[in-house]
DNA sequence: GAGCACTGC
């Protein structure tokens, strides 16, 4: 167990000691400080001899404890749940007094509310019994006790929260002898009921599965053994196999559709199509169109985007194979550092941030006769503005055919974007998922996840690897210390458990366990990220736990800040992660809230990236093709005023707009650039002080500094002491540049890397970056500094050309000096611990940041020390005079 | 003395 895990444990008894219920509260506090005392061996001892007399009191106290809580707990969801559904009838009865009068909005929500209504009655009906609310254990960041709190917290400790009405108050639970009743209880069943996972005794910790299947999936024919076409990447085809291929093509659901879907082509400039997994579409649509046509006899190109670079790059591997052609003759693909395409291409797989950067020379697309934008289901941010900008050119060319692919849960939103678009429907080929919720709220979905492996394990056939979903790598070291824990007290009893984990920090050499087969008679368990929704596939994997949460970025336009929160998942999320189960066979999703929950609580669709991100770049990317009233900018979710308006302001202030809000030829050049214009302004700038080389250097490597330094859990003090060495009194930026110069030294040695506990595939991809901004920056006119031999460039130059772009985050030392604030606004912020700076007495009086992120506090990640001459050099238009001011009084005091 | 889900140009 971590170490984490036992200073948890020492605060959770801090808190029992001040509990309501002396008694039983001690008592079992500890019980657990015994337990953490044998892990850890040196603590508390004298506390040993109590441990049976204490065991004994919990048999006697704690169930009568938990019936009490448990009565009262229910009667007040019980009421809960009438008054809601009270509130709700009263909102629809108003609604229907007031028909004809309502908005479009408000018919929306009138819509949602009757079905949520409906669903809520038919539950109850169905259940005859209270419906217990899943309660959103309150997830915040910007408090690391909460947090800290929440993935360490047990069950007791909820219910008595919920019994109390939401009051919170300290809890207690003897953990790991409750996990082992569990195990216990569950060895002894012996016959296995594939359909119901059941047991008997502990009956609030149980989980009772609700049986109803609620994902229907089409399982076609007996289809062992096929796999999804659509991810298949052999690499070479014999002559023998080409007739397979073509009886492939001809077996795939699509096939039988594709008469109906020319039809619809053709009839139709705009046309939506759904096709789950499996059905064949991303590979056979754009083959269809061109056998049909459209490519007009290789003149123009089929297009068709992807949101993932692997997938463009696999799915054409494919493709290509079944025309029988070369990758990158025909068929080719373009992603971002990699071209496979050529003039004789016919069909194009790209990434959609690929063709967003294609708008910017083409702006009507007019090589392409067809495209197709494939997942527009996910909505990332390109796919978003590609969509608004299609809707245009469409209507411009008639000669466009143009395909929206999408799960089928939000088609409707895009044949209502396009006009009422027909929308063609073509099942997918996927084996049946049983989806199964809990009966009751789950309060602590860690514990929950590792009673539902155990069932599983024990309950269920082999083989049928596990499929856990947890949302970032601190939940995952702690389940998978839990976990590991649990198999090795088990010992033999059980058949083997193999744990593994994924996400996408994880070095490479580590991710490759989860490949690896899983011996026979043993389970695998597979604690992954969002990174195995879409991102990667396991094979092998029958079974699916999921939680119901992700992380997710979110953007302040107000403060500049990001944060990461942890937020209910969508159903459309939820009903991907049930899919990973079906791939080999039937299989089962365990979702560790309610029925009720999932209709109710999680909201139908994820949030679009548009909506939670800074848009400084796409509005750059618009206005320079020309479309200046952005308010009004046909977005199919506007993003608020504010981003845009903030979007705009900065713009204005780096010189890319004029007054008039017309693009400059500065910020022209900046589009040039696939970065923040923030980024671009300070590489054209760099030019000037001839040190354009360092600063292409400190760009990239910015990019790529969150996941620059590796610390290995056995060896961190070691692995920090070699980052120190790269500490340079200037800050983070001169500290990576001092990175590469050192790697470069080395001709990019791998070895280097290692010693350096530095990862290389993190310092090649800022080599790959850093190689296509010189590039850029040459077509741009940016002095290239390539033939200056060992000159040392003054830091100072540096340090210019890096405030000429980020001015607008410089801050000063508080008069405290304790924290920093913003010149302009006046809260405060912090140099993170990982920084160069972080160490500096005293700190330095002023400051300029990279990013600035809401965790614990508002910490400024990659700092470097600023004058503030160079402020008054660079910032006097964006800054008042008593801005500056201030910043000299309170700086010089 | 903190801790960063996932993509993409």
């Amino acid at each position: 167990m971590s170490e984490n895990v036992q200073t948890g444990r020492g605060k959770r008894r801090r808190r029992f000691s001040e509990s309501e219920d002396e008694n039983v509260e001690s008592q079992i506090g500890d019980v657990e400080t015994q337990e953490t005392s044998e892990e850890n061996g040196s603590t508390l001892q004298q506390e040993r001899p109590k441990e049976a007399e204490n065991k004994e009191k919990i048999r006697q106290n704690v169930p009568s404890m938990d019936n009490l809580r448990d009565k009262s707990r229910k009667s007040y969801l019980k009421q809960r749940q009438l008054t809601k559904l009270e509130e709700l009838k009263q909102t629809l009865n108003e609604y229907e007094n007031n028909l004809s009068n309502l908005s479009d909005k408000e018919l929306q929500d009138y819509h949602k509310k009757t079905e949520i209504f409906k669903t809520i009655q038919g539950a109850l009906q169905q259940y005859e019994v209270d419906i217990p609310l899943y309660s959103l254990p309150e997830v915040s960041n910007t408090n690391k006790k909460t947090k800290y709190d929440l993935l360490h917290q047990n069950h007791y400790k909820q219910e008595q929260k919920e019994s109390t009405n939401g009051k919170s108050k300290p809890g207690q639970y003897a953990g790991e002898q409750w996990e082992q009743e569990q195990f216990n209880r569950a060895k002894q069943i012996s016959s296995v009921n594939t359909d119901k996972i059941n047991l008997p005794g502990q009956e609030k910790n149980e989980f009772v599965f609700d049986e109803s299947q609620y994902v229907t999936f089409d399982s076609g024919d007996q289809l062992t053994g096929d796999k999804d076409p659509e991810t298949t990447t052999s690499s070479k085809v014999s002559a023998a196999e080409r007739t397979s291929i073509d009886d492939v093509r001809k077996s795939l659901p699509v096939f039988k559709f594709r008469e109906q879907f020319l039809e619809a082509v053709k009839e139709n400039p705009v046309l939506i199509v759904v096709g789950e997994t499996g059905s064949g579409k991303t590979t056979q649509l754009p083959q269809y169109l061109h056998e049909a046509g459209y490519s007009e006899g290789g003149k123009k190109m089929i297009g068709c985007t992807q949101p993932r670079r692997v997938a463009a790059t696999s799915v054409a591997t494919r493709v290509a194979q079944e025309m029988d052609s070369k990758l990158g003759q025909e068929v080719g693909y373009t992603i971002r550092f990699e071209d496979k395409s050529s003039d004789k291409t016919i069909i194009k797989y790209l990434t959609d941030g690929m063709l967003l950067r294609e708008f910017l020379n083409d702006p009507e697309l007019s090589h392409y006769g067809a495209l197709m934008i494939d997942e527009a289901h996910e909505r990332t941010l390109s796919t978003e503005v590609l969509l608004s900008l299609l809707k245009d050119i469409v209507r411009a060319r008639p000669d466009l055919k143009l395909i929206i692919a999408s799960a089928t849960i939000n088609a409707t939103k895009f044949s209502e974007f396009f006009d009422k678009a027909p929308i063609l429907n073509i099942p997918g080929r996927r084996f049946p998922v049983n989806i199964h919720y809990t009966k009751n709220p789950e309060a602590n979905y860690i514990q929950a996840a590792i009673t539902t492996i155990f069932q599983i394990h024990l309950t269920q056939p082999l083989p049928g690897d596990i499929l856990v979903f947890l949302t970032g790598q601190e939940e995952i070291e702690t389940m998978e210390g839990s976990l590991n824990e649990a198999v090795a007290k088990l010992g033999s009893s059980i058949q083997p458990l193999h744990i593994c984990s994924i996400y996408a920090n994880l070095p490479q050499e580590l991710q490759s366990k989860i490949f690896e087969p899983t011996p026979p008679n043993s389970r695998k368990v597979v604690l992954a990220t969002n990174i195995a929704e879409t991102s990667i596939t396991i094979d092998g994997i029958a079974y699916v736990i999921d939680p119901g949460y992700v992380k997710q970025n979110v953007y302040n336009p107000l403060t500049g800040m990001e944060s990461l929160v942890v937020v209910p998942c969508s159903r459309a999320s939820a009903d991907q992660r049930a899919g990973r189960a079906g791939r080999i066979g039937p299989g089962k999703c365990f979702r560790l809230y309610t029925k009720w929950s999932f209709y109710n609580e999680l909201e139908l669709n994820p949030v679009p990236e548009i909506l939670r991100v800074n848009l400084i770049s796409v509005i750059l990317l618009l206005l320079s093709l020309g479309i200046n009233d952005l308010i009004n900018f046909d977005f199919m979710d506007p993003p608020s005023n504010d981003t845009i308006i903030k979007a705009l302001e900065l713009l204005y202030a780096l010189g890319a707009l004029n007054s008039k809000g017309q693009l400059t030829k500065l910020g022209r050049k900046m589009n040039e650039f696939p970065l923040d214009p923030m980024f671009s302004k300070c590489i054209l700038t760099s030019s000037k002080y001839g040190c354009s080389e360092e600063i292409l250097t400190i760009i990239a490597m910015l990019g790529e500094s969150g996941t620059l330094f590796y610390r290995p859990k056995d060896k961190r003090e070691q692995a920090d002491k070699k980052r120190e060495t790269f500490n340079h009194e200037l800050g983070d930026h001169f500290s990576l540049l001092k990175v590469w110069q050192d790697w470069e030294a080395t001709d990019y040695s791998n070895l280097w890397c290692e010693d350096n506990f530095i990862q290389y595939k993190t310092l090649k991809r800022a080599k790959n970056v850093r190689e296509q901004l010189a590039r850029l920056s040459k077509r741009v006119g940016v002095e290239s500094e390539i033939d200056k031999t060992s000159k040392e460039v003054p830091p100072l130059m540096i340090q210019k050309s890096i405030v000429s772009g980020f001015f607008p985050n410089i801050v000063r030392l508080s008069r405290m000096g304790d924290s920093y604030r913003k010149l302009k606004q006046n809260y405060a912020c912090f140099i993170h611990p990982s920084s160069s700076l972080y160490p500096v007495k005293p700190p330095p009086r002023m400051i300029l940041y990279h990013e600035l992120v809401l965790t614990s506090k508002e910490f400024m990640r990659n700092v470097m020390v600023v004058d503030e001459k160079l402020v008054k050099e660079f910032g006097s238009h964006y800054y008042s005079i008593k801005d500056l001011e201030s910043a000299t009084n309170k700086v010089k005091k």
